[in-house]
DNA sequence: TTAGGGTTAG
């Protein structure tokens, strides 16, 4: 061989794509140098970190299986990428084959402190106590389950497990925990959701520094107390970009939108240079909260901004606009990407067209995925799945079904199986969901049977209504929901009885239904609806301008109203009074008032939309010559010239 | 040439 010229590693650093290592790997072999170990490990170690796709991970695990003796820092970096991967459990298969060879003669390659602390992130991110307990034991036969490293994976580990106890055990038997193990442990306490022992580890701690104290914002902000969160913000004197984000997505997780955008704000003004976390952050509550005009902002923001290549802050905003009812930006950011697209970006546009109705060009973009080499993920194949239900295409969705498992090896999970009972319920063929969800091979949950029951309500199937709420009596006695949904399908056959007894049992074990509201953005302000008479400020100008457009509606538009709509939407809505009042129509009319007329009018509500303020906001695209944009608990729905995207499916 | 704790979109 060749006398190893290592100059020649630091053309690895430049490689940023598969492409560009396999040039320098095929230059490299010409000449032999390709299985220098220094060499070969710098290669694999570049695929797995830099680049990490599956494909270069692949590549990288086959030029490993050609290697006649790979040593541990081969073995460690391919255990390492598959942990983060898609397959992290082909990190065990690997550490199984390390830990094998150790024991035979010669000197052959064992694992170390390195290999324990790659192979348990691989047990943490699948959550499997089982492998992670039995690594602990290798760990201990090894002499390195008292590596302050290897230790402090293991609380992680445990705690990804959801198992508090153990890693507080393996914490105790610390010799000298250093800051990062208290920290771990801190984590752990708000993990396993023990807000009592993270308040007094915390109190115990020898040594903060600013992770501990992001520990405790970010543990109060998953619990839902905001408020101690911000107290601890607060008595904050030095607060670092993580700190910033840590509240930013904080808020956004709790449904605090607007004080996502102020600390987003308040984080520039401060001179502390956000980070993709932060738009992340802040570009989530946009899409949650359906901000149009704020996300239009923070695109601008980002196009002058370093952000520019950024994959994950350009999923962020695609999602964002798709979310906010702009799909057509959404498509705009897509096809604009300058860098690779990913998994997620192809995802969020596919999910984002599906939630349109833009069933065929959702399809389109799978198979495009798949040409591009992107393979789909669970994730995907949601997305795809709740196209074809959402419009109907049953032998295609069971074809996406299939696939899933034959081609991409991917065991469906329980909501593959609800996609599957809403697609054959939505379509009115009860008989097969209901076949489906007999011979499912996993337990069917609360939500499968919520969804036939929907289907039921839908298609008026009483006998099958019944069987499922028996099942959801059992395994989700409290929701007020189903029984409300029961008692509508009764409503609308005439079984006034069972109606009544349905909304005696709710009286009284106090069963109150989510209100309904919709939310219209004017101004840079949003202006929040419910349902029911209540005049006062800005809904007096609503009612005002709702009274008009009706008038006009029932003289020149053939509007009805729909009144089976109310036993219907009952469940949707404070019922006070009738479909007129719901808070859709208000926050449409409110729109109109105040909106200039070439704007599209943007609302967004709570729950489903009811067949009623369906038909009135296709007369009112017309009659207005306005298009509107209702983004429902499901879908959106697009009205224009007199119609919706949906085409009356939904 | 490889680590452990804090924030990350579908």
């Amino acid at each position: 061989m060749i006398s190893a010229d290592h100059s020649c590693l630091t053309l690895f650093n430049c490689c940023r794509s598969l492409t560009s290592v396999k040039q320098i790997h095929a230059h490299l072999s010409k000449i032999g140098l390709d299985v220098d170990p220094l060499i070969a490990g710098k290669l694999i170690l570049q695929c797995c970190t830099a680049i990490s796709a599956s494909l270069a991970l692949t590549y990288a695990h086959r030029f490993f299986g050609c290697l006649k003796a790979p040593n541990t820092f081969m073995y460690n970096t391919l255990i390492r990428g598959y942990s983060e991967s898609q397959s992290p459990g082909c990190s065990f298969e690997l550490f199984n084959q390390l830990n094998r060879n150790s024991g035979c003669s010669g000197s052959p390659p064992r694992p170390d402190s390195f290999s324990f602390a790659f192979v348990l992130k691989a047990a943490a991110n699948m959550s499997s106590f089982r492998a992670g307990s039995q690594l602990h034991c290798q760990a201990f036969l090894h002499g390195l389950d008292a590596h302050l490293f290897v230790g402090t994976t293991l609380i992680s580990m445990y705690a990804e497990c959801g198992r508090g106890n153990s890693a507080r055990r393996v914490f105790d038997e610390m010799p000298q925990p250093n800051v990062v193990a208290w920290n771990a442990m801190l984590t752990a306490c708000f993990r396993c959701s023990d807000l009592e022992d993270a308040r007094a580890l915390f109190e115990r701690m020898p040594f903060k520094n600013s992770a501990s104290f992001n520990v405790q914002i970010s543990g109060f902000m998953k619990a839902g107390k905001v408020e101690s969160a911000r107290s601890v913000f607060n008595s904050l004197g030095l607060k670092d970009d993580v700190t910033w984000n840590t509240m930013i997505v904080g808020f956004a997780q709790n449904s605090y939108f607007d004080e996502a955008l102020m600390y987003f704000r308040d984080m520039l003004h401060m001179g502390i240079r956000p980070t993709e976390v932060s738009l992340i952050g802040v570009l989530s509550a946009c899409a949650d909260a359906g901000m149009l005009v704020s996300t239009k902002i923070l695109h601008g923001f980002v196009e002058k901004s370093w952000f520019l290549e950024n994959i994950s802050v350009r999923n962020a905003l695609l999602d964002a606009y798709s979310k906010c009812g702009d799909v057509g930006m959404a498509r705009s950011v897509f096809d604009h990407m300058t860098v690779d697209r990913n998994v997620i970006s192809w995802t969020c546009m596919i999910s984002g067209l599906a939630m349109y109705g833009r069933v065929n060009e959702a399809i389109q973009l799978f198979y495009e995925m798949e040409e591009s080499g992107v393979q789909p993920d669970r994730i995907t194949f949601i997305s795809i799945l709740y196209a074809c239900s959402h419009a109907g295409l049953i032998e295609q969705g069971h074809s996406y079904f299939s696939k899933m498992k034959d081609v991409y090896g991917l065991d469906p999970g329980i909501e593959h199986y609800g996609c599957m009972v809403d697609l054959y319920g939505r379509a009115g063929k009860l008989a097969e969901a209901y076949k489906f969800v007999s011979q499912m091979p996993i337990e069917p949950t609360d939500t499968i049977w919520r969804t036939l029951l929907g289907a039921c309500s839908i298609h008026g199937n009483v006998h099958l209504a019944q069987r499922a709420r028996e099942k959801l009596m059992v395994l989700d006695p409290n929701n007020s929901s189903d029984r409300v949904l029961l008692s509508n399908i009764y409503a609308v056959i005439g079984q006034w009885k069972d109606v009544a007894a349905i909304r005696n049992s709710m009286s009284t074990e106090r069963m109150k239904k989510d209100p309904g509201w919709s939310m219209i953005e004017v101004d840079k302000l949003a202006y929040k609806f419910t349902a029911g008479r209540n005049y006062s400020g800005f809904t007096q100008e609503a009612y005002e301008k709702l009274g008009e457009i009706m008038s006009r509606l029932k003289e020149g538009g053939g509007y009805v109203p729909e009144v089976k709509s109310v036993l219907h939407d009952i469940e949707d809505e404070e019922k006070e009074g009738s479909v007129a009042l719901h808070s859709e129509k208000l926050a449409v009319a409110f729109g109109l008032k105040r909106l200039h007329k070439s704007k599209t009018i943007h609302v967004m509500k709570n729950l489903r939309i009811c067949k009623d303020c369906h038909e009135f906001m296709k007369i009112v695209s017309q009659l207005y010559d306005v298009d509107i944009v209702v983004r429902d608990r499901s879908r959106f729905h697009s009205f224009k010239d007199g119609s919706c995207s949906c085409k009356d499916y939904w």
